[in-house]
DNA sequence: TCTAATTTTTAGTTTTGTCTAAAAAAATAT
DNA sequence: ATATTTTTTTAGACAAAACTAAAAATTAGA
């Protein structure tokens, strides 16, 4: 069983290997607020563990069983995020805070009921895909709305990041995540959009396309 | 913000308030499978955060603040295991080990969603009262079944201890948590109840009578 | 290439919450 | 009422996970 904090390194870890390739280990204390000392010390457990390839100096790679004990953790994050937010109505903004204490909860069986009473949904609030139990996570199909062109469609997965005001809005537009848009025309002039979502039709500034996230089927 | 540990040692000392009245060091380390030595150190602590009124060798007793401290965890415990019941189908008896751990998760407006979401139950699937928000527990008007009289009503909230088993048979026959229980009449010759649940006629043994809770409005 | 700057590791300290063993206080029994 | 037993507390140790400061390795600059 391992321990929250080995829980937090080993997200860090997966996120770091994603986004750049090279994990350092000031990299790593940078993103989990803590001094590169600390993160020797737990890189030095964790080639014990197994989880990583670690060589002094050298930086570190998860193994599969690394990476697949982090995806575990996401895909509780993940779970519990979409829980906040579709049965508790949190705003997409609120729930990643409280999704950092609850993904830490030891209980195989609570994390599949829970995938199952959410429709085993493959996003979570914010578009990015939840790896299913055996660790595989979807590839994601997605788009911004301002890459679709007129007649394309798509489903709403999320907004990007640091978009939160953006949320609001389209709860109030009564538009929710799964919902299906199809782009019905594009203004030249200024990059407005037409969409028709839930049979009704919607206009979106250019700016709100830039934030929007869609899956798309090609 | 307090430890997981220090919310572990209010409960205790909350429920061994309870049940006994002389809260002694070493019941408390029984009932937490620790070390007197260990406990006496968490009592100083409590003594210094104005939790317990503590006097070396005296025993303890929760002050105000300490009480109502393990209320709102108490609170957080039954509330998401009537979650856990309610919304992911766990059985009764399977759900205590999880709402362990997610008690002492700390959101304040978690816990007053999580509320609205179930409908803000009064009792835990175990039968017992679920404190409100103000520290508030509201006092059991609860019986069992053996103990109504004929033409009495109730509703269940829940079985007692160790008859786990029952609440599968009650699940099989589509009796549920909150519903309404009317006494039609009881069988002189074994004590036989035949009840009306849901305008259906139900025959229980005398020992289902014993093991049943219901609310009562007397 | 060889020195200077940067990064990483090591060594030693701190805090929290546990433990064991010994000392002190209280309760019990004769 | 005092000696024995039991309970509680004290004192000191340990593990986990963080820290600081110093040493070692690597990278970069001239």
């Amino acid at each position: 069983m391992n321990s929250q904090s080995e829980e937090d390194y080993l997200k860090a870890l997966y996120h770091l290997e994603m986004d750049f390739d090279a994990v350092s280990t000031s990299s790593i204390a940078e993103y989990l607020n803590m001094k590169p000392s600390s993160v020797t010390d737990m890189l030095k457990k964790f080639a014990e563990k197994k989880f990583i390839n670690y060589q002094k100096y050298k930086g570190t790679s998860l193994t599969k069983k690394g990476k697949l004990t982090a995806l575990s953790i996401i895909r509780k994050h993940r779970l519990w995020e979409t829980f906040l937010v579709e049965k508790l109505s949190f705003g997409w903004d609120q729930v990643h805070i409280i999704a950092e204490q609850l993904e830490h909860i030891k209980s195989e069986e609570l994390i599949e009921k829970l995938d199952n009473f959410l429709d085993n949904p493959k996003y979570d609030p914010h578009g990015d895909p939840i790896p299913c139990k055996d660790g595989n996570i979807e590839e994601m199909n997605q788009k911004l709305l301002v890459e679709l062109k007129t007649s394309q469609k798509g489903i709403i997965t999320g907004v990007k990041k640091g978009t939160a005001s953006l949320l609001n809005y389209l709860d109030k537009e009564k538009v929710k995540l799964g919902d299906s848009v199809k782009v019905i025309e594009i203004l030249e002039f200024d990059g407005t959009y037409i969409v028709e979502i839930n049979k009704r039709k919607l206009t979106f500034s250019e700016k709100i396309c830039q934030n929007l996230l869609l899956e798309t089927n090609d």
